[in-house]
DNA sequence: CCGAATAGTGGCACCTGGTGACAAATATCG
DNA sequence: CGATATTTGTCACCAGGTGCCACTATTCGG
């Protein structure tokens, strides 16, 4: 059981020669140098010292590895909305959590300005996402679900939870293509066009960077 | 130059042995028989007498058979947004456009169901429509940028193209899973869910799907 | 100290999707 | 008939991914 990182310390057994936080940097380090298509499998494990059969028993996929601990960023997605108060509107829940989950120390940026030009610039990643969104969007369509008493795979929630989560990757690639915005203030912006597609003018207080750069 | 359709009828050269509509419904017809994974690149070009390669002359992946003849239906997505009058609202222009983008006779919607069944359903394929509805975004990205003065690629349209996408599609997943809803309807109610999210009660008028079965 | 149990690793064969290159087949036109 | 144009088939090849099995490195018990 490789991918296990919760469990206790194993005691027994051959120690792994490496790990996954150790396959994801070097594959991240070959993907910024020689483009996603251009580096396989081998490339990594070459890198990592470690067979290419290995790779795939720390990784589902190739396309797995630029993720990361995705799920382990989701389980804190799911914490936001757990500790929302009752009397939070579901709007502004829905606001202050997504602005949580993306809440990123200054020296995490770059790292996640990296990852991110890769999940939404390359197609294969770009294609690939959409299998790990799913999880996003079933948090977010509960959530909405036990707020307004739909049933989590109707339309309201559904409806909401998707458009959510177009909403967030419009803003993180506007957020890309700029390179000098604040990622913060921009999903705020493109939140406020969501929640109030009609009434957001270009001029307005939360739709500053709409005009795109400059 | 075998993808080509709208051009003139060839007079010289070998004539072809298939065509992409006849590998389509194969392809199609396998899939629903022993499922897309199972059914090979190879099944599908032996079906149709053909050889492997022969097929990726007319698709260029497996995955794409399933989409059959999207581009053009999209050149009608984009002709109904040309045909709007300046004096209908954008909100309005947009809603009808989806619509009219969305209507089927009643023939084609059993064809409809199987395609789209597999287009939600199949892991694969949910992957690769992110691809293949980005020329959708861009249709409608682009109406709303002339609309309303944005550029193309800034918030505002990339926002609400994103969205509705993601409104259409639940209404899509909502449709498939119910199976007595009319898609027409389905879809007026996402998309007033979409349009008004926080005035949309399960009460409403066009939010009567929103309830889910039964 | 030695052997059993445990758990990761490597190598191999294999499948599938996809591509490039080149020769062969089949049509029309002069 | 011959030149030309266009499709087709074959073959070789690459990359991602999986199943299988032997091997290796560790800990624990006698």
């Amino acid at each position: 059981m490789l991918v296990s990182v919760g469990g206790p310390a194993r005691t027994t057994g051959r120690p792994p020669v490496t790990s996954r936080a150790e396959l994801e940097h070097i594959a991240l380090a070959l993907f910024c140098e020689k483009g996603f298509e251009s580096t396989t499998v081998k490339d990594i494990a070459r890198g990592a010292g470690v067979s290419r059969r290995t790779f795939f028993r720390y990784y589902a996929s190739k396309n797995d590895v630029a993720w990361g601990d995705f799920d382990e960023h989701l389980a804190r997605f799911q914490a936001h909305f757990d500790a929302v108060p009752p009397e939070v509107p579901t709007e502004t829940a829905l606001r202050e959590c997504i602005l949580a989950f993306n809440d990123f120390s200054d020296d995490e940026l770059p790292w996640l300005r990296q990852r991110m030009s890769l999940l939404l610039g390359v197609s294969a990643l770009q294609a690939h996402s959409v299998l790990r969104y799913a999880a996003w969007c079933d948090i977010v369509a509960n959530f909405v679900a036990q707020r307004t008493g739909h049933a989590p795979r109707t339309l309201v929630p559904q409806v909401l939870a998707r458009s959510a989560l177009a909403t967030a990757v419009a803003a993180y690639e506007r957020w890309l293509e700029d390179g000098t915005s604040e990622l913060r203030e921009m999903l705020e912006a493109a939140l406020s066009i969501w929640l109030r597609p009609w009434t957001s003018s270009p001029a307005g207080t939360g739709a500053r960077f709409a005009r795109g750069h400059r």
